[in-house]
DNA sequence: CTTTGGATCGTCT
DNA sequence: GACGATCCAAAGG
């Protein structure tokens, strides 16, 4: 029995419920699963709200970064560069923004959906190994953010189907960031090719 | 293999 | 008016 309304096989919201930093590693080898496809989070990064320099969240709360204050366990996406959309699990309690990207996905099925997402002869490889590559690869955009991952009224969830997290995850600092450059935290699946290329 | 620059526009100052 | 939690193609070694 799993209650509160959860989607079948979705992670409760008290996983999310918990320090960035504690939640990244610990969905590393969970799956994004949702509009007929799956991958396995391989790549992930926490950001600290209203403590780090580098979050949306550092300068408080406005219309774009709204939902990183709101219930964890929903995902806040953003569009950046003009063209890109990127995707992240809220973490910790409401009103501190606290969240965590979702970088690297390793394909597990739906694959030809992914690939007629992405820009033709797109390699397995670079299907969703980045943030915007996997947000493309999935359909993610403007309208999902907000989505609630608990109970996938957006058709989207992140499961858990027995795979534990590595015991030794790849650690670094986080990618294209320029303010608190310095703090690690970014963890990956070590020797999985999906993952970004770092700096 | 690595490096560089263009694309493209919502958001906040 | 400046600048991205990026990606890709093209150019250079």
């Amino acid at each position: 029995m799993t209650g509160g309304g959860e989607a079948k096989g979705s992670l409760p919201r008290s996983f999310y419920e918990a320090d960035p930093r504690d939640v990244a590693p610990a969905l590393l080898n969970k799956l994004l699963v949702g509009r007929g496809r799956a991958g396995r989070i391989v790549e992930v990064e926490a950001y600290l709200g209203s403590e780090d320099p580098a979050s949306h969240a550092f300068r408080g709360r406005t219309r774009r970064n709204a939902t990183m204050f709101g219930s964890a366990g929903r995902l806040y996406v953003y569009f950046t560069y003009g063209m890109h959309f990127c995707a992240n699990a809220v973490c910790g309690p409401e009103e501190v923004g606290h969240a965590v990207l979702l970088r690297a996905l390793a394909p597990v099925w739906g694959i030809e959906l992914m690939q007629a997402s992405r820009p033709p002869g797109t390699s397995h490889r670079q299907l969703t190994s980045g943030p915007a590559k996997l947000c493309q690869a999935f359909g993610i955009g403007r309208t999902d953010d907000g989505a609630d991952l608990v109970t996938g009224d957006k058709d989207l969830v992140i499961a858990d189907d027995g795979l534990s997290p590595p015991q030794r995850p790849g650690n670094s600092g986080r990618v294209g960031v320029a303010k608190a450059a310095d703090v690690p935290w970014r963890w990956w699946l070590q020797g999985d090719a999906n993952v970004s290329r770092g700096r």
